[in-house]
DNA sequence: GCCGTTTTCGGCCCGACTGTTTTCAGTCG
């Protein structure tokens, strides 16, 4: 896949335009830093789009117009990319990489090499050993601190974590800032209250007239590594587990519109800030303000803001610039799902296989959190790893559920199934009377995951028309960070399971999300029909389902999209074939 | 360079903090 590269490529463009100073407007820079995100967090081969659909198909893609798409293309079919070779004469130097270095833009790196022939972040380390940058006119000895950590945090990873661990810490600062009586009021904000599978940084908004003190307190929390900016209204911290956290104060008056810039992705809040300007007003985080500077939606809601603008509130997993606004505008806003809906988890493990505990104990667990039925998917003798089971042992696990089932007297109802492997030839590794005697089919790719994307796609398809798959479980097998998807043919498989009722499962397992938001928004679109499971292997993983709730709600989906909204009764009706 | 119930030309979001400066450029989100 060439998307990374010429993300770079795009951006060491946009840097080095911007050395060029006047003789480029800034919005040009601006242009190839946007193209530049958008190749960098396509989901699909650029260069596939491009062999399918052409430049026309790229300049569907958003900022990507009739220049860039022109580059794009030059580069899918020589190789090079004249603008960025001819610039780069100019301006030879490793600027994609010294600019990864937080504080240093291109500027100051581009004065580094003027100054020093520092290239790339090896000289660089080289001339921070000699003492040489604090020499330099508007260098200092800070600098040179400030430029050491930057390279540090670099290699140390830096990479985006995952929101299942992101999460649960910034609500144990949260709850500390609350408790510590400085504050009125704290909210998480930025991409983990979008609720992304992946969290950058966290942000924490705070309401508090003692902002100073609150400050203080934050700087010297145990959590807390190392204090990066701190100033009266803007503090930002290194966290121990490895995340940079900026926490905001701000007044009563300002608090919805604060909330709802550190909450919208960019996009969607520049198009905010376009909507106010044609209204006549100004939207920052301090307010919305009309010309005579008076916040005309003051108070502490984000709905007030919202409303002035002529929008419905929207929940924050919606906004990304995915057309959420427009929606809005015409007070046409989906009523997505919510975590009450879910009735029940169809994908459970026990002792019977790789889970730690019961069926009883996990029964009970689920009961208390109010569901209705839990369904029992231990594995297939395939993950032998799990000890998995044939035919036989799954005889004793089902008398072993209709056991459990009486003693708990209808408090809560567990299902009979399996995550039965798919195998290589697209057949199932237990037989047909076993599949006959669950309440329904839970199936999985585990083995032979190299497949090629022809291969694995018949493979699914197949198991797909027999006739026994009701819910297809972690479809592309991915780990987040870990493991790449599976080659799938994912429009061959989503029309394949339209036309043979299969239902797609979300599972919330924090470091599957699997089908991804993106996924479950073009499985949503040939009208397919959800699961979102906790793939629990212990009675404390029934809280991942907020993680999948957060998916749906990302990819739009309300209750009648999601099957484990039903009742017992209802969804053993919708799954029987 | 991109984009359009505000336009095919003329716009393009807004503010905080830092370090090195004597009023600001650079960087970041």
């Amino acid at each position: 896949m060439i998307n990374t590269k010429l993300a770079e490529m795009l951006n060491e463009i946009a840097d080095m335009l911007e050395l060029e100073g006047e003789k480029y407007s800034r919005f040009e820079v601006l242009a190839y830093r946007k193209a530049a995100v958008t190749i960098g967090s396509l989901q699909e081969d650029v260069e596939g789009i491009y062999r399918k659909s052409g430049v026309e198909g790229l300049m569907e893609l958003p900022g990507i117009g009739k220049g860039i798409a022109g580059s794009i293309k030059e580069y899918i079919e020589t190789g090079k990319l004249s603008k960025y070779e001819m610039l780069k004469k100019k301006y030879p130097l490793d600027l994609a990489n010294l600019t990864k270095i937080q504080g240093m833009g291109a500027k100051k790196a581009f004065k580094l090499y003027q100054n020093l022939k520092i290239k790339d972040v090896n000289g660089l380390k080289k001339a921070l050993e000699q003492q040489k940058i604090r020499k330099l006119e508007g260098f200092g000895e800070q600098s040179e601190e400030q430029i050491k950590k930057g390279i540090a945090l670099l290699e140390s990873g830096g990479g985006r974590m995952l929101l299942g661990t992101a999460l649960p810490e910034a609500e144990a600062i949260r709850d500390k800032l609350v408790k510590s009586g400085l504050i009125e009021k704290a909210v998480i904000g930025g991409s983990t209250r979008r609720m992304r599978e992946t969290v950058g940084d966290l942000d924490i908004l705070l309401m508090s007239s003692k902002g100073e003190k609150a400050m203080d307190f934050i700087t010297s929390l145990p959590e807390v590594e190392s204090v990066l900016v701190k100033g009266p209204t803007k503090t930002s911290v290194r966290l121990k587990i490895g995340l940079n956290c900026d926490f905001r104060v701000v007044p009563k008056e300002s608090f919805g519109a604060a909330l709802q810039y550190f909450t919208g992705n960019k996009d969607h809040n520049v198009k905010l800030r376009e909507i106010a300007i044609k209204k006549r007003l100004k939207l920052s985080e301090w307010g919305l303000f009309d010309r005579k500077e008076k916040n005309v939606a003051a108070g502490e809601s984000e709905e007030q803001v919202y409303k002035v603008l002529g929008l419905d509130w929207m929940e924050p997993e919606m906004r990304e610039d995915r057309g959420e606004i427009d929606l809005a505008q015409q007070h046409r806003l989906p009523a997505l799902i919510k975590g009450s809906d879910i009735k029940g988890d169809l994908h459970v493990h026990s002792k019977y296989t790789d889970g730690a505990d019961t069926l009883e104990e996990l029964a009970e667990a689920a009961a208390r959190l109010g569901l209705k039925y839990i369904g029992m998917t231990d594995h297939s003798k395939s993950e032998y790893i799990t000890g998995g089971m044939g035919d036989k042992e799954y005889e004793k696990y089902f008398a072993a559920i209709d056991k459990v089932n009486d003693k708990l007297g209808g408090k809560i109802k567990l299902l009979k199934s399996g995550e039965v492997d798919i195998l290589k030839d697209g057949s199932f590794d237990v037989s047909d009377k076993t599949l006959d005697q669950m309440d329904y089919v839970l199936g999985a790719i585990h083995t032979s995951t190299k497949m090629g994307r022809d291969e694995m796609t018949k493979r699914v398809v197949k198991a797909m028309e027999s006739g026994y798959l009701n819910i297809f479980a972690h479809p592309t097998e991915r780990l987040i960070n870990e493991r790449n998807p599976i080659a799938l043919d994912l429009d061959k498989v989503f029309e394949a399971a339209k036309k043979n009722n299969v239902v797609m499962e979300i599972d919330s397992q924090p470091s599957r999300l699997d089908l991804s938001d993106e996924n479950a928004i073009k499985a949503k679109k040939y009208g397919l029909k959800f699961s979102i499971d906790t793939d629990a292997h212990r009675t404390s993983h029934f809280q991942y389902m907020r993680y999948g709730v957060a998916v749906a709600k990302r990819a739009w989906l309300t209750k009648i999209d999601v099957v484990n909204t039903k009742e017992t009764d209802e969804l053993l009706k919708l799954l029987k074939k």
